[in-house]
DNA sequence: ATGAAAGCGCTAACAT
DNA sequence: ATGTTAGCGCTTTCAT
């Protein structure tokens, strides 16, 4: 129960030096000599001692600290549902937030947490979780980071009219987006090649033998949805398919079931189908299966992602890997060289997509 | 680009008054005259002032932050994968962590996000994600703690011999857990009255005439699934059948498939089975269906949690649900209070668990 | 009700 | 190579 009284000054005088010698020596700086950074440094182990972040963040005007921003578009509509039983009687807080629940519940989030928390960790960083789908989330968003709560950004939009990106950018905020905002803004992303995975899917497809090929594109709206399209389509008319059947989905599995539903009854003769992303193409394999058809004999189905769906799924996918993880801590080493003024202009990486071969083609 | 070079005193300045009265406005002390304070905030908002997080806290001690830790126990192995392909050709760093990827494949997670995020966001406050599955790891949680980084600690373990909660709170710092610790400590939790949970799966399958049951239980050094079990077996002891057949899984989808392989080999007859959670029921359907039997038909399926797959399981899970979002938010709760010291001994909120029927019965 | 002033614990000149 | 010292921007007594 010793909490945090110990300063600096304690160390020093626990080690026989001035409060600078025992900074230096906690901060790596040169020019300590090996006796004496010794010395400090078993002063600092006996004492427990822990240096303060605030009074250190006050100085240095930087926090170690990014906040990880899940951002969405529009309504103002928090849906917090009221909690119900609390134990105390009190009637809950904003207990819940469907965005959140909703967000959460797809795997590529968890990718991009674990690929954010490999990078910063080694660190010894940690990311602040936000998520943002309102104005007054997003308006939180900017109020922390100019509270200096947080060095920067890295912001994944879960939507293409997302304005939080080009607030960022409107404030001087450091921020980096997965992904290539939709509405041009000077900002750093990370992204794939969307276009080159639409390709891979419709070259696989061929390759297969199939010939009567449809597709269940992502929202249209978005960059992601539009070139993983753009790619395949062009790659089946360079091999001479002027024309391919397609279905707008929304990346949840119960859209992918419906826009498969609805390409079978124009061409129930399909015997291929690529899927924007891996929970959709789940939902187009349980609809063939719900309807007696076999998967792949009958009908071949290439997702995209290799999100942890695709090994759920049955038959296991045949899908377009997204590097998410790489991609992800890309996102926050960009940010770190921006945050550190290493990086100055805006930057895009692009990630080349790869094909996973499994059952379902 | 006016980054944060905006202090008190220049609001001060900019609203005639001295550097103490806007801080009481900022912080809503009584004692302002009204009209004072008008011309306060009007200049806070001409300026656009935002006060700086860092000196708040240097002085006050508190940061308004709080960790919401994901605690593993034991092995020192990190797993971090090598990143591939970075742009400018540098090696890649921990990109990736294993049982991160691990975690967040599963849905419980993004419940328990949901609503510590409820209920924090309304106070304008952000949980720092932490990862904490090795020695070296835990060490960074109390550092992280230690030097004021955060207020408390929301502890969400995934292993019975996590040693995080006893540290903790032998270093005094404030932490609540999810879920009872394996191991005694002294610190608050919130969790659910699993037991009564076990006998609402018991009694809806003696309800639906199965007489021939057996389960499929959680990890058995984890209180959860010792008490899920207990109360299945009580309740079916209270009508008569002594002997239930039973096989532990490790709450993936993978074990339950494996367990109900091994239980389908010993009792063949078997037309209900009571899964201690969700996920491990979706592997139970799957084997079923694999084999070409029908639930709930031919097995009845029982389920517990009332997570995401429940629905996305084929058929959709009748299940025992546990309010995962509003433990959490208690949890939330509940450390505020101890950081706050309003509540100062370790106190045990107790939910309880409901039955949602489905299909799988 | 308001202002003056004393720090919170640290880093970074600057001086030695 | 080490010590001295001046703040970082805020809250909070203590006067008034």
């Amino acid at each position: 129960m010793e909490r945090q009284s110990l300063t600096l000054e304690d160390v020093a005088r626990e080690a026989g030096v001035s409060r600078a010698t025992v900074s230096r020596v906690i901060n790596g700086v040169r020019n300590v000599d090996p006796a004496i950074r010794d010395v400090v440094r078993e002063a600092i182990e006996r004492t427990g001692y822990a240096p303060n972040r605030a009074a250190r963040s006050l100085v240095t005007r930087r926090t170690e600290t990014i906040a990880l921003v899940i951002s969405g578009a529009g309504e103002e509509n928090d849906d917090g549902r009221t909690g119900g039983r609390d134990d105390d009687g009190r009637p809950g807080d904003g207990v819940q937030n469907a965005f959140a629940a909703r967000v959460f519940a797809d795997p590529f989030f968890g990718r991009v947490i674990s690929g954010v928390v490999g990078f910063l960790r080694p660190r010894s960083m940690h990311p602040v979780l936000m998520v943002a789908e309102s104005a007054a989330a997003r308006k939180q968003v900017t109020e922390f980071l100019r509270q200096g709560s947080a060095d920067g950004a890295l912001v994944v939009s879960t939507h293409a009219e997302d304005p939080l990106p080009s607030q960022l950018v409107a404030e001087g905020l450091p921020a980096v987006c997965f992904a290539r905002p939709a509405l041009p803004v000077p900002v750093s992303y990370v992204d794939l090649a969307h276009r080159e995975g639409g390709r891979l899917a419709a070259e696989h497809l061929l390759a297969r033998g199939r010939r009567r090929l449809a597709t269940v594109t992502g929202p249209l709206d978005l960059p992601a949805g539009q070139e993983r399209l753009a790619g395949f389509r062009e790659a089946l008319e360079r091999a001479g398919t002027a024309y391919v059947p397609m279905a707008e989905g929304s990346f949840t599995r119960e859209s992918g079931a419906a826009a498969m539903a609805g390409l079978l009854a124009e061409h129930p003769g399909l015997d291929g189908v690529f899927v924007a992303n891996d929970l959709m193409a789940q939902g187009v394999c349980e609809l063939l299966r719900e309807r007696g058809g076999q998967v792949p004999q009958q009908v071949a189905v290439v997702g995209f992602d290799d999100s942890s769906v695709a090994l759920t799924c049955r038959p296991p996918l045949t899908t377009v890997r997204q590097p998410v993880e790489e991609m992800a801590a890309a996102m926050a080493r960009l940010l770190q060289e921006h945050v550190q003024g290493v990086r100055t202009e805006p930057t895009s990486l692009i990630f080349e997509p790869e094909l996973v071969v499994r059952d379902s083609t």
